[in-house]
DNA sequence: TTAATATTTAGATATTTGCCTAAATATACA
DNA sequence: TGTATATTTAGGCAAATATCTAAATATTAA
């Protein structure tokens, strides 16, 4: 949860994750979509891969990335556990 | 948005709006439960507050804060949209 | 096998973050 | 008014983060 939190402060991350969301990429694809160098994007989809937010596999040469919607959902969860009604102040 | 993210990334402040989902409490009421000195539960505060995650009110010399439930309700909309079903990869 | 392509790892650097103590500000109380 | 209490602001420091370039690894193609 700690790591999911900390995967998803990050804009470029962030970024990632909706692109995931269209369909499945090879980093190389993802990093085209940015302005920032593909040893960084690398780094940005290891932390994804920590926090289980994305998920990889290799192709032969390729390695594709997609969403994964379980640790979506466990945050999700939290949120809505926030949201539930407070006892009146 | 990248505010909320950023102010979400950290255990401490995501405590402080566990025990606030429970009830309003003042900045002392917060900073008790914690073994971190005054002034940096002040600073995650008013990191929550420019998140507009929390609002705080003044009465007398307290300040008394609570759950903003608007902006958590824009992130969960973020989070259902990546969520939606995606093109067959 | 050699060269090209795809991706990750390593190492360096600038910026951001979280914590602290000390000081400042605001309000309440004697 | 003078003192105590509640909270924030300021300044400093160590650790974490995001980025880069260069090098390493893996796979494919000539």
């Amino acid at each position: 949860m700690n790591i999911a939190f900390k995967a998803l402060n990050d804009p470029t991350r962030r970024k990632i994750l909706e692109l995931l969301h269209e369909k499945d990429l090879t980093a190389g694809e993802i990093a085209q979509q940015f302005r920032i160098s593909f040893p960084s994007i690398s780094h940005h989809l290891d932390l994804l891969k920590q926090a289980k937010l994305v998920s990889a596999e290799k192709d032969g040469q390729y390695v594709y990335y997609s969403l994964n919607a379980a640790v979506v959902d466990e945050i999700v969860k939290w949120f809505m556990h926030l949201k539930q009604k407070k006892k009146q102040n």
